[in-house]
DNA sequence: AACAGTAATGCAAACGTTTTCATTTTTCAT
DNA sequence: ATGAAAAATGAAAACGTTTGCATTACTGTT
């Protein structure tokens, strides 16, 4: 009457004629295995529709055969890429991927990660340098192999693949300083939290020096709230000649904002993004940006964590920094002289 | 000498004096155990860090707490809005999200949903309406809850909520038509295995009538492909005054290639994409388009999916249709009849 | 103060695997 | 053919929970 729902290890290993143990090897040690042992076995779930159960699987120490992974959001261009390369790394090698976000807020994220404890994932990945100490501590009080992407430094308290973002603000400031600029504005996503906009941002000003408040301005990661911000800062007679951007979201909203106004860029305006995600080689005008290699890091980072999942549990904690590519393109351009003519008087 | 690596709930019971059951019951029905026992629990709970092991729980038929997600691809805005509105409405529910990708493959899709059954998730999602069959056959006979997201068909065999693709395509198409377009290329991704991409096209063509070979462009969903696609549609002497794109993505690859090639939108060219995806109302132009409201479908699918959980097996299967919205902007006009003068003969 | 009735707890048996160790079977050299 | 060594299999004890049932502790009524 009250047939068990689905057959499980026991069923298959009745109808296969061998014991509940050989089954288990058939899927976890095949090579210990008789061939037509494995074949007989494989018939007999195959008849009865078993799909084995990870839970008890993973009761054993067995590893459960997922990964988490905990980003601030999903629907961004800067993070999908990541996240579909990590993905497919991790699937290539039959993992499962358990993704949590938390819209930039650290105790969501110290929640997340002990949700995805509790599932026993085999490894996690964090975005970014910067979290709760407890956060770190969790981590380490249950050994988890752990990666963190996206940013890389020297100092993390965790293995990290991923780009400077220190240079990446450095190097996209010094593209525009070298083209003579020197009345240039930023437009950032807000701070705090966020290592990556403020490294970033140190960067850029390590080269421009500070940037007056009146040339900062701050935007969400999106492309409206950037295009306001713009509008808001070329809306003066002495306005800058170039723009950087925070990344390249924002620098579509700067174009859009000078569209808006009839500013020409690169003529009237330099727009200098940083990211290079997809889509941003098409825009028109095409951006000039700094290329952080998302797929890459994402791929990268995946293989450091498998590696890190296999291996003894001290390894030597590697850093793996993705180089970062200057991408000059036609949003960016000498400063008109005549256009601002006390530019002179900087020079 | 060696020690139990982590804290389990019998370390947990004796901590507390209590019993495992108790402290078990202080976890999944906490109304059964009095107040003051709970408060000493938490108190060992957070003195040992001990963190509950879901597998185990999940052996007792006792749920997992998993929802599983199957997309195409993660890294496209067509999907990352949907995702992100599907997780953070589970999260709310305290669920975690399991997330999958097979690249447009169905066979790899089937793969994947074994390996979320392994995990025995309490449900799952899949993107579009059609699978294989042995996909339905696995989910039915799991008896697992399921939702089919993003598209609305009321032929559907599974519960699903989404817009009607036919619709979508129609909607554009009447659009264009209603402006007076006679010339109309489209633009799409390839149709087999894509039931969204193929009820958009058919929709299309329900008003345009069969669209001639010459006047249909391919391109995955990758701006670049779409550029080059509508580049050689445009480069005729007799070329379209409208472009029906298969999707924003494309619409904007579209709208590329015509400033490559001095054609003015909307002057000299419409075009009209579907989706309204994050950043599309902030082109410039801004794309006219039929909106899909990504995040709305996240949202009602995730609480669809959370009621069928929760609910005894056999409920009826609901069906919501989200409903589409033409979004006129900036990219669709009149046709200039001057540059067209053929055009006056077919109206 | 005793009683019934209810609320809170404990005991012990499951849940579906994996694994150690012992046992049986196979292989291969003699 | 024989035996030793190696390979394949099986029996049974875990793994960390949850839960039905039994028991004990409270509550309020008389």
């Amino acid at each position: 009457m009250a047939q068990k729902q689905h057959a499980d290890i026991i069923d298959v290993a009745k109808a296969a004629k061998v014991s509940p143990a050989t089954v288990s090897r058939a899927f976890n040690h095949p090579d210990l295995v008789r061939a037509d042992t494995r074949a007989k076995i494989q018939r007999a779930v195959d008849e009865l529709g078993y799909i084995r159960n990870r839970a008890a699987s993973a009761m054993h120490g067995e590893k459960s055969g997922a990964v988490g992974l905990i980003v601030p959001t999903i629907d961004n261009a800067i993070f999908s890429n990541l996240i579909q390369a990590f993905s497919t790394a991790l699937q290539d090698a039959g993992q499962s991927l358990l993704i949590a976000t938390h819209g930039y807020d650290q105790t969501t994220e110290h929640q997340l990660l002990r949700k995805l404890l509790e599932h026993r994932v085999d490894g996690v990945g964090l975005i970014g340098l910067s979290h709760l100490d407890r956060t770190f501590d969790l981590i380490e009080a249950r050994e988890t192999p752990a990666v963190l992407l996206w940013s890389f430094g020297a100092d993390a308290r965790l293995p990290c693949v991923g780009s400077d973002n220190f240079k990446a603000g450095a190097m996209a400031a010094a593209h525009v300083c070298d083209l003579g600029h020197r009345r240039v504005a930023t437009v950032f996503p807000p701070l705090e939290g966020n290592d990556r906009a403020e490294k970033r941002f140190s960067g850029a000003q390590s080269i421009l020096g500070e940037v007056p408040e009146a040339w900062r301005r701050t935007a969400r990661y999106h492309i409206g709230q950037a295009r306001e911000a713009a509008r808001d800062l070329l809306a003066v007679v002495n306005r800058p000649t170039a723009i950087l951007a925070g990344n390249d979201v924002i620098a579509r909203g700067v174009i859009s904002a000078a569209a808006d106004l009839d500013i020409r860029v690169p003529e009237d305006l330099t727009v200098v993004g940083i990211g290079d995600f997809t889509g941003s080689a098409d825009l028109t005008p095409a951006l000039t940006t700094v290329r952080i290699d998302a797929p890459r890091v994402g791929q990268v980072a995946a293989e450091a964590l498998l590696a890190r999942m296999g291996a003894k549990p001290r390894e030597a904690a590697e850093i793996r920094e993705i180089p970062l590519e200057l991408k000059v393109r036609r949003t960016s351009a000498v400063p008109l002289v005549a256009y601002s003519p006390d530019s002179r008087i900087t020079l």
